[in-house]
RNA sequence: GCCGGAAUGGCGGAACCGGUAGACGCAGCGGACUCAAAAUCCGCCGGUGGCGACACCAUGAGAGUUCGAGUCUCUCUUCCGGCACCA
């Protein structure tokens, strides 16, 4: 057995091994159990990053540990090809954006070659390539002819320079980021997916999903946001036309409260306002600059003009005014709202601004008078004064009682929207209307390397999908953007057409798919290796669901409920007919962060590779300083953050598995941090688990060369059965960490041996084994160099020993008062009262209590008594 | 702004159900080996007081529930993810 261990040798042979015995090419295997294990797929951005390296290190654990656990197990990769940085790249470089994408492809594949992943490469797929998208642009004709895919407009932001759409990302501060042109909105065609036909469903059946973590369950919950409420409306005159502007409210019971309407600028009412008041008309074009990216508009100061029209409350009669809030947008509900500031905090801040009355219509507990009687001062009429601080006066509890709202006083929040929606409905201004935030899915996208969207414009037959026989459209290779606009639009050869229905001249769609469309139906199209004439075929009815799904917490609310809408469309289109849900289970993995440093003598900030620092730290650890390692130079300590480009604080993989080898890679980002939590990078930590498989190989290594005695060592041996029972715990809770320190555990363990005996062959077997899901090249040797076994993946998985887990004596901790005082041994049959009889006995339990009177003992059964005086 | 998370020694983390706070590792300190260094091995390692046995303090801050709270409840602070065209 070699002496040293060499990672790249040991590596290089241990793939050879599976590479030549196609260990991980899996097929249907009706007499096992299976299991679809899937990590996200990457985008091929250039070479791998430390996320990466994580997320199919968190796979490839699993996917090795329940292959050894007997499963059919399928780990496939591919490509999330499509998507916007190959378009800058391509502009960077005057290289097309399929060239750039390729030649990323082969790199990153060899990167996941290199660290030994279980991975059934026969399926890789690219979303780029006309045998995958092909079947994006199918779907979409099914959709198309259901009404599931429809046109309508939508806003997206323009740049004025470059005449060109720009991505949220490209909008920089409000401008774009080539030009630095102030963006503004702009209404245009766009195709949509009715996602929204399957709200409730996608709702309902969260419920069902007991393999996801409740934190993204409760996120998609509040994203599809149902809302039960009553859709109101407000008649008023304009040019002499007898109109009814309707609002949803979940605050029915408010209606008495409104003091005044707000409505969009994109609103009718607002556009006819704009008409007659150049006031009106300045603020809606004001508000039509700027760019769509939601966070934004929600910060911004909220701001008005009153449009000179009036409505009046259906049920009071009173007249509203109808103002135009930059806070309102016409995408929710109907674009307008009516405002009770009373009772709501936006209204509040809108009414104070604009001087609007505010009335109180809710009551909870305390009376208006004495609310009143805190009042000070006239100019805080819209004040209270508690807790020596001027407070809002508005309350948004949905319990309360109705006041100041004439017959419904005194009623309650459900009794009050019931007798108002009733009310309302009986004047044909109103009812109960379910409300989804949700909304449809718009995929357009003006972009040249996406999946063309299968349209025809015929000036006679209107919008004509492309029928099957000419699909898939094919996007030409060869182009390369010039960041104005798609170059698709420029070439004669793929706009000009024929009809399909009428066979006169048409122009193709050039807009692109969303890549969000390739990769939410990636894992069935895994399943379905080779098929050229379907979606997917019964093979997907095997594989599906996916048992466990693993990816970062970013992708939480988007991709994933895109691709479970995607599952419903194939489920009714009775290509996968069993499932609706595409992940069983869920792991969202955490980010991998780094410290940052950079040097400020240029006046500007100059960002230096942690890589490149050298740290100074006290007697204690602490950071007292930094410099530049190559020139001395001190650098400041910038804290911790994502790794980027922006701050040169990545840590490339590479590197890392040239230095250290692959499995110090994977046993390192499993042991530094729990799957979720954030991961914090640290070069010296990485030395620890290089050093850890050093000694495990060093230890396999003298073992190989010792005689054993034929002797157990009882204590050591129930060491080891309890660490092993704990880390199959944990495995199954997905806390590999943990189990990696029951792996350096148990190697302490054996290590600690007087003499090397059946303890220490039957302890590293064990070792072994549970390490090898996590460092399977250094496994996959020692085993078979220990004369184990041919294959340590087709060992079975280490299961403790009962009769090693048997105990006589067991301790307890002893407290007094809930603070612990000493530990006890006691035989493991020692009922209550013997128990109490040997605590009271206890010296230092004696001393504690001295004069005072037992009031009680607790006993936690085989863990502890606490006596309470 | 809205929605969702997180916070434990010098650092990463452990403590699964409310029951020994700090497992395992990193860094640091002391020692062995060595001509020396590296590697390796042994010991120490939250804070304060004490020769010591031991006592007290301590899980972002403040309150509460409990025999007992890192864990449950409320309020707050800071940081992170998402907000529909980055993927």
């Amino acid at each position: 057995m070699q002496e040293t261990y060499e990672p790249q040798v040991l590596e290089r042979e241990a793939q050879d091994f599976w590479e030549t015995r196609r260990s991980f090419q899996v097929t249907e295997d009706p007499s096992k159990r299976k299991f679809y294990c899937l990590s996200m797929f990457p985008y091929p951005s250039g070479k791998l990053h430390m996320g990466h390296v994580r997320n199919y290190t968190i796979g490839d654990v699993l996917t090795r540990y329940y292959r050894m656990r007997g499963y059919n197990v399928l780990q496939p990769m591919g490509w999330d090809a499509f998507g916007l940085p190959a378009e800058n790249a391509a502009m960077a470089n005057k290289v097309p954006p399929a060239k750039w994408t390729y030649s990323n492809i082969a790199t990153m594949k060899s990167q996941l070659q290199s660290l030994g992943f279980a991975l059934d490469w026969h399926r890789e797929l690219a979303t780029c390539k006309p045998e995958y998208y092909k079947w994006n642009q199918w779907l979409f004709t099914r959709l198309f002819k259901k009404g599931l895919a429809y046109k309508k407009t939508g806003t997206v932001n323009w740049d004025p320079v470059d005449q060109t759409v720009l991505a949220n990302e490209q909008v920089i501060e409000g401008r774009g980021w080539r030009t630095g042109a102030l963006v503004e909105k702009r209404e245009i065609p766009m195709y949509f997916f009715r996602i929204t036909h399957y709200a409730e469903d996608l709702l309902a059946a969260l419920d069902d999903l007991p393999g996801w973590p409740e934190q993204v369950k409760l996120m998609q919950k509040n994203w599809i946001g149902k809302s039960e409420g009553v859709r109101i409306g407000f008649p008023y005159e304009l040019d002499g036309r007898k109109q009814v502007l309707w609002v949803f409210t979940t605050r029915a019971d408010t209606l008495m409260g409104a003091t005044f309407m707000a409505v969009a600028a994109e609103h009718p009412i607002a556009e006819a306002a704009a008409k007659r008041d150049p006031k009106v008309r300045a603020f809606v074009e004001e508000c039509k600059k700027g760019a769509v990216i939601e966070a934004e508009l929600a910060q911004i100061e909220k701001k008005g003009v009153a449009t000179g029209i009036f409505v009046t409350n259906p049920l009071s009669g009173e007249k509203l005014p109808v103002w135009v809030g930059n806070y309102v947008l016409m995408g929710y509900g109907e674009g307008a709202v009516m405002g009770v500031p009373g009772h709501d905090e936006r209204d509040f801040a809108f009414a104070l601004e604009y001087r609007l009355p505010i009335k109180q219509v809710i009551e909870h507990g305390v009376s208006i008078a004495a609310r009143q009687q805190s009042w000070t001062k006239e100019d805080y009429a819209y004040y209270e004064f508690d807790d020596k601080q001027w407070k809002p006066w508005y309350e948004e509890k949905e319990q309360g009682v109705c006041v100041n709202s004439g017959k419904y006083d005194g009623l309650t929040y459900q009794a009050a929207v019931d007798a108002i929606a009733a009310d309302l409905k009986q004047k044909g201004l109103g009812e109960k209307q379910v409300q989804w935030r949700l909304r449809d899915w718009g995929i357009s996208r003006q972009r040249y390397w996406g999946c063309p969207i299968p349209v025809i414009h015929c000036p006679a037959c209107g919008d004509v999908a492309v029928p099957d026989k000419d699909l898939p459209v094919v996007l030409p290779e060869h182009l390369v953007p010039d960041g104005a606009g798609n170059p698709l639009n420029k070439l004669p050869e793929f706009v000009n057409t024929k009809c399909p229905e009428c066979g006169r001249a048409a122009k193709r769609e050039t807009d692109t798919m969303d890549t969000f469309v390739d990769s939410s139906w990636y894992f069935a199209r895994f399943c379905c290796p080779g098929q050229d004439n379907a979606m997917v075929d019964e093979r997907a009815q095997y594989w599906m669901a996916v048992d466990q799904y693993i990816g970062g917490i970013e992708h939480a609310i988007l991709h994933l409920l895109y691709s479970r809408f995607f599952q419903r469309v194939m489920r009714d289109e009775g290509l996968i007919p069993e499932i609706a849900e595409p992940f069983a289970n869920l792991l969202t993995q955490g980010m991998v962060l780094a410290e940052s440093y950079y040097t400020d003598a240029s006046g500007r900030r100059e960002w230096v590779n942690p890589a490149q620092v050298t740290v100074e730290r006290d007697a204690k650890g602490k950071i007292l300083a930094a410099k530049r390692t190559a020139d001395g130079v001190p650098v400041i300590y910038d804290g911790i953050g994502t790794m980027s480009k922006s701050k040169n604080n990545g840590v490339d993989p590479q590197a890392l598995i040239d230095k250290y080898g692959a499995d110090t890679a994977r046993f390192y980002t499993m042991f530094a941090s729990p799957p979720t939590n954030t991961l914090e990078w640290s070069d010296e930590s990485v030395e620890g688990s290089y050093r850890f498989l050093r000694r495990v190989w060093d230890f396999g290594c003298k073992f190989s060369r010792a005689k054993c005695a034929p002797s157990m060592d009882r204590e050591i041996r129930y060491a080891i059965h309890a660490e092993l029972r704990k880390a199959n715990d944990d495995i199954e809770r997905q806390k590999f960490n943990t189990v990696a320190s029951a792996c350096m555990k148990i190697l302490n363990a054996v290590e600690g041996l007087p003499e090397w005996d059946e303890t220490s062959r039957e302890g590293l077997s064990i070792l072994i084994r549970l390490l090898s899901p996590i460092a399977p090249h250094i496994t996959h040797h020692l085993w078979r160099e220990l004369g184990y076994g041919e294959d340590v993946m087709q060992a079975a998985w280490p299961e403790p020993d009962p009769a090693a887990l048997e105990q006589d004596e067991i301790e307890l901790v002893v407290q007094v008062n809930g603070v612990k005082r000493g530990t006890v041994r006691v035989p493991k049959s020692a009922d209550q009262r013997a128990l109490e009889a040997i605590v009271k006995s206890l010296e230092f339990v004696k001393r504690q209590i001295g004069e005072k009177i037992i009031k009680r003992i607790v006993i936690v059964p085989g863990r502890l008594i606490n006596v309470v005086v």
